[in-house]
DNA sequence: TTACCCTCTCATGATCGGGC
DNA sequence: GCCCGATCATGAGAGGGTAA
């Protein structure tokens, strides 16, 4: 088999991967600002639960990230876990905010990934004071609101809307946005593990609100609850009728986003 | 089209245990 | 001690979602 010959004759050697750094965040120090800050989302393709962003606040005197930090989606569980630790004593502070189900519907993604943020930042700031830079992973800066927003009439702590510096990748190679990404995920998928044992049929535990198999087929059987993102396609389908209005289940809307806490540091 | 989020599948390398 | 197969962990890519 020349499977067996490649094995013998390629030493397949993984390239090395350069972990992230603090060299974006020193040449903004450098530059002028006092607090930068690495800001990360998860669960923005989630059918279910929140959109959560962590935040890691760093300045001058930080020492580089914890051994092992990188994108989450580059950890195992067992990883992310073992970082928090590590984590936890890193940079100046740390915090995730969380954006419900609702939350989403009624704003869209980007508005309440922007809540989420806000939230996160203000949590994160009120041991730091305000930031001065915030890196954010991708091309699009969803964090600062638009002229007109009246987004923050929401219950989002307002600050000073601190400077955006976009990167993409910027999760595998700016430190303080990798350790955001890990705090977040770890974050979210406790959220959920605990959401699961509320709607077990759902298997959150195990997929965390995406949508696998198991969590598609419970969808198309019960139909949504009210902590599923209804205005989405959530069944994968274009038809709206796939999904039955369940006048129950919207009555315990309010209760279930009342049991939310909705930020923690 | 490109950016992000994720799960799932597949290919590959590393490790472990049984048989010789 | 060596060989081989099974199992596990990991990374890449495909494909699901949204927004600009």
């Amino acid at each position: 088999m020349t499977a067996l010959d490649d094995r013998s004759t390629t030493t397949r050697v993984r390239a090395p991967r350069p972990g992230p750094h603090l060299r974006l965040e020193r040449t903004l120090l450098r530059g002028g600002a006092r607090l930068v800050a690495g800001m990360d989302e998860v669960g923005r393709g989630s059918l279910a639960g929140p959109v959560s962003v962590g935040v890691v606040v760093v300045d001058a005197g930080t020492r580089s990230a914890p051994q092992g930090v990188a994108d989450s989606k580059l950890l195992s569980p067992a990883a992310r876990t073992a970082l928090l630790p590590r984590l936890a004593r890193w940079g100046l502070a740390r915090a995730v905010g969380h954006a419900s189900a609702a939350e989403i519907d009624e704003l869209g993604i980007i508005a309440a990934l922007r809540l989420a943020g806000h939230r996160a930042l203000g949590a994160a700031c009120a041991t730091t004071g305000p930031v001065d830079v915030v890196v954010l992973d991708g091309s699009h800066d969803w964090l600062t609101p638009p002229a007109q927003g009246d987004l923050f009439a929401l219950d989002a702590p307002v600050l000073t809307a601190p400077r955006v510096h976009l990167r993409v990748k910027a999760d595998r190679t700016c430190a303080s946005v990798a350790a955001a990404s890990v705090l977040a995920k770890c974050e979210r998928d406790s959220l959920m593990v605990e959401l699961a044992a509320q709607h077990p049929h759902f298997r959150w535990d195990e997929n965390k609100g995406y949508a696998s198999p198991d969590h598609l087929a419970a969808l198309r059987e019960l139909g949504p609850c009210v902590l599923h993102r209804r205005s989405w396609r959530l069944t994968g389908s274009s038809g709206e009728a796939a999904l039955p209005t369940d006048a129950t289940a919207a009555a315990r809307l309010d209760d279930d986003a009342a049991a939310w806490g909705m930020m923690s540091t």
